[in-house]
DNA sequence: TTTAAACCTTAACGTTACGTCAAGGTCAAG
DNA sequence: CTTGACCTTGACGTAACGTTAAGGTTTAAA
C-alpha cells in the first residue's frame, strides 16, 4: 500500500496529481484509511502505469478513462499499440536532431536549408485511437473505409520513402562521380555530400551518432564489397572520397565555430 | 512572406497559436499588410524554430521569450544545447520502450517487475538551462549508438530492413575485429557493442528482455557452430568479447546508470 | 461582375491539467 | 509532548491554447 506521497515519487508526478486524479475518477485509491488517507495498492500501479503510458503518447485524461474504463480494453494490445507509438515518436525525435543538425551546419555557412526543412519533425505523430485498439470493432461498425484510408497513408508513405532513399543514393552516387573528376575538393563541398550520406542512412538506421556513421564508412573501406559496391558505380577512389567526406561532416558536427 | 495559415501550414501550428505568440510578444510578424493580415518573413521564421526547438524541450514561453531576448544569445550554442536535450530525450524514451516490452513480458508471465521497474523511464529528463554548458565531452562520451531501436519486426522484413540487418551484421563484426586487437577494452565500448547486438537481434525477435538476451549470448558459447561463426569471421575470442559485451550492457539496462 | 469559399481580423469566453496557497488534521521520531 | 513531515478538502491561479462570434478581405470560378 502507499501513499500519495509514495505512489508520487515512485512514478515521478505530484501528489496534487494523484489527488486530481482521484477527483476525476481516472485512478481512485483501493481504499481509504481511517483518517481518511489514500492508500493505493497493486492494481491502481497498474492502471496508473497504463495512464501514464497513455499521457506520454499525448492523449486526455478523459480520453485515458474511457479507454481503460471500457470493458472491452485489453490491457496486452494496449501495451503493443503504446510501443508501436513510441517507436514513432522515436523517429520523430531522430528527425528532429537530424533537422537540428542541418540547421547547425547551416549557420556555419555551409548548406542552405529550405523553410519546409527547417521544421522536419516537428509536427505531431498522428495520435489515432480509434483506427487500432478497437480495429476490429470500428471496421464491423463503419465498414472498413477508415481503417484502409489509414493504413494506405502508411503503406504510401513508406513507398515514397523508398523512392527517396533510392533517388538519394543516386544522387550520392553522382556527386561522388562529379567530384572524382575535379583535383581539388573543398571542405563545402566534402560536408554537403557526407550530409547526404547521412541522410541516405537515416532511411535505414534510426538512431544516429557520429561515431557510428564513421565506423559505417570506414568499414566501406576494409570490406572490399562496399568499396567495390562505389568504386564500380562512381570510378576508382569514390569509396575514399566519400569516407573523407564523412569525416569532415562529422568533423563539423563536433566543432562548434560560428561561421 | 508568409500569412498565418502559411507558415501554420509550414509548422504544423495552428493560425490561433501564432495569433497567441504574437500577442505574448513571443513572435511578431515582420509586418502588417494594407488590411491588417500577418506576414512573416525568413527572420521570423528562423526565430519560430529556435522557438519550437525550446518548446519541444517543454521550456515555458516565458522563458523562451527572456532566452531569445537576451542580447547574448547565442543560436549555435543554443542549437548544440538543444541536439543534446534532444539526445537525452530519445534516452528516455528508449528507456520507456524498454519498460514498456517488459512490461508485455511480464503479462505473458514470464517474469516479475518491480513497481520501480515499471515507472522507469518516465520522469521528465531534466529541463537544466544553466548546467552543462561545459559538456562538450560528455557528448562525446555518449553517443546515441546505445539509444537503440526496438523491433522492426511489426512489419515484415523488407528489403531495406534486411540490408540493414547486414550491415549491421557487419559493422559488429568488424567492431569486434577491431576490440580484439586490443589489450583494454573500457565498459562503454562493451556497452555499445552490446546495444548494436541488441538492435542486430531486434530484427528477428518480437520481444525483447536482457534475460533472453544474455541467455542467447551464452548459447553461443556453449553451441560450438555459433562460436565459430563469430571467430572465423572476427578471430579467436570474438564470441567471448561478445558476450560479455552484451552482460555488460544488460546490466546497465539494469542498474539504469550510465556511466 | 458577382458570389462563394477560404482566408483574415479582434474580442472574449472555455478548457485541460495541473500549481499554489490556506486552514486544519495525523503520525512517527526524538 | 512537541516538531516536522506528512495528510485532508477547498478554492483560486495559470499556461497555452481551442472555440465561437461577428465581421472584413482575397481569390477564383460562374
Amino acid at each position: 500500500m502507499y501513499t500519495v506521497k509514495e505512489l508520487g515519487d515512485l512514478t515521478g508526478l505530484s501528489s496534487r496529481t494523484l489527488r486530481y486524479y482521484d477527483s476525476i475518477n481516472l485512478l481512485s485509491p483501493a481504499e481509504l484509511s481511517e483518517s481518511g488517507y489514500r492508500l493505493y495498492d497493486k492494481r491502481s500501479v497498474d492502471r496508473l502505469q497504463q495512464i501514464l503510458f497513455y499521457r506520454e503518447r499525448g492523449l486526455p485524461l478523459k480520453e485515458i478513462k474511457r479507454i481503460l474504463d471500457d470493458p472491452s480494453f485489453d490491457e496486452i494490445k494496449a501495451l503493443q499499440k503504446h510501443r508501436r507509438q513510441l517507436i514513432e515518436e522515436q523517429k520523430k525525435l531522430s528527425q528532429l536532431i537530424s533537422t537540428l543538425e542541418k540547421t547547425l551546419i547551416e549557420k556555419k555557412g555551409t548548406i542552405t536549408m529550405s523553410d519546409k526543412e527547417k521544421f522536419e519533425g516537428f509536427k505531431k505523430v498522428m495520435v489515432d485511437e480509434n483506427s487500432r485498439i478497437y480495429g476490429e470493432e470500428v471496421e464491423a461498425a463503419y465498414g472498413s473505409e477508415k481503417l484502409n484510408k489509414a493504413n494506405k497513408q502508411i503503406l504510401k508513405m513508406s513507398e515514397k520513402d523508398f523512392d527517396k532513399w533510392k533517388i538519394l543514393e543516386k544522387y550520392i552516387i553522382s556527386t561522388l562521380k562529379n567530384l572524382l573528376e575535379r583535383d581539388v575538393i573543398s571542405d563545402e563541398e566534402k560536408s554537403t555530400l557526407g550530409g547526404m550520406h547521412r541522410e541516405w542512412l537515416s532511411f535505414t538506421w534510426d538512431t544516429y551518432s557520429t561515431a557510428m556513421h564513421e565506423g559505417l564508412v570506414e568499414m566501406y573501406l576494409a570490406d572490399d564489397r562496399f568499396k567495390a559496391y562505389y568504386d564500380d558505380r562512381a570510378g576508382n577512389g569514390a569509396a575514399e572520397v566519400l569516407v573523407n567526406a564523412v569525416k569532415v561532416y562529422t568533423k563539423e558536427l563536433h566543432e562548434n565555430q560560428p561561421k
